[in-house]
DNA sequence: AGCAGACCGGAACGATCCGTTCCAGTGCTA
DNA sequence: TAGCACTGGAACGGATCGTTCCGGTCTGCT
């Protein structure tokens, strides 16, 4: 022993704990329905060492679940610190959107029964977008008819963006974004929409035979 | 028989037709891999009366699919029509979101084997949108960087949105459309946002334990 | 009236899929 | 070396789903 850094079987488990949870949010985020198999398939581990960790599929998912709630909670508070208020309500929108906690959040609800710590969690998250928004409202540039529940709607416009590609995802998520931004603020725009634009044929993968 | 409407056996068929596609259309814009009872249940019909029409499940969806493209086609024809060069733009994405062609479309294909002429019609749709994008440019209304794909990112972003109740859910979507128009516009949007606001606790349902 | 056939509802079937359990194997640790 | 923590993956039982099939009803024609 001695040496802290573990290795052999006990790095692996170490490791692992780590590499199921990352492939469990991937295949998830990727498809909430997806078999657990196919979790540990992406983590390249044994379908014990998901048993190991979790007491089944539901107890997986919760956790999954909780995990995104509470980082959109800890983005909405990191956003609040943020002393301009519009900056701080739109940069709280790209973080969440970059972190695709929506999908975690609000996609793989329902597919389990929530503990009362979860309930408490997004109660708090809406107190935060709230103030988030009514701060946004106070720097004169969001919409007056905005409300907090059109969040939600932002947010799932991006979340509804989604290629094979992780990264490219991201970029047309930012461009969405941007374009919804300018639909909530009363001064237009002027920087020019971000990313590389979409390009002719970048969704014909869609008509490829699925699953 | 003499009188042509049709009566009995004759007309619960002819009635049936329709109601058959109907249902489909309704289950399967619900949850895209519904199973074929679910939809033979929602029509108030047996599984044979879907079989006697269909072949199998796959070419119902085609069916489902290649009619929704020719409904995107017809509407954006209609839309041409239109004099005004921004109304035309504006009014095209507002029909196609009211008819749930995007979903219909998309999130059905990959589904199946598409036929050769549903890929001459996917050209022609995208023929027509650009058309439809080069002269809301030319008002000048347009932002100069927004593309013809873009149109895809916001129809997508408007099918997103989707609660239980179908009128509702149209409402959200025209004031989600009118915040993307906002952002894709040169012009600061003068009139408010469409519809009653969402209400806190409106998107509870998430939450229910699903199937 | 009577019959052929169009059309229907839904049970039955076979294939697949999926969550979970179980066990034999592997390499630390002491 | 013995024990232990952990693993991979086969095996199992239950659920789901597409499709087929059959017994029945109603129609239109002779």
């Amino acid at each position: 022993m001695s040496t802290k850094p573990l290795a052999g079987r006990r790095a692996q488990a170490a490791r692992n704990d780590e590499v199921i949870l990352e492939a469990a949010r991937a295949v998830f985020l990727d498809d909430p329905k997806a078999p657990i198999a196919a979790v540990a398939d992406r983590a390249g581990v044994g379908i014990s060492a998901l048993y190991r960790r979790y007491a089944g599929k539901e107890a997986l998912l919760r956790q999954l679940c909780h995990d995104g709630l509470r980082r959109y909670v800890a983005v909405a508070e990191e956003a609040l610190a943020e002393p301009d208020d519009w900056a701080a309500f739109a940069g709280f929108l790209a973080r969440v959107v970059d972190a695709d906690v929506h999908s975690l959040t609000v996609h793989l609800a329902g597919t389990f029964t929530p503990t009362e710590e979860m309930g408490r969690d997004a109660v708090r998250a809406g107190e935060l977008a709230a103030t988030l928004v009514e701060r946004a409202h106070a720097s004169g540039r969001l919409r007056p008819d905005v409300v907090v529940q059109d969040l939600g709607l932002v947010l799932e416009a991006c979340a509804a963006v989604r290629v094979p590609d992780g990264e490219r995802t991201r970029e047309l998520r930012r461009r969405q974004l941007a374009v919804l931004l300018g639909g909530l603020s009363t001064v237009s725009e002027a920087d020019p929409l971000p990313g590389p634009a979409p390009a002719a044929g970048e969704f014909d993968w869609r008509w490829r035979r699925r699953e």
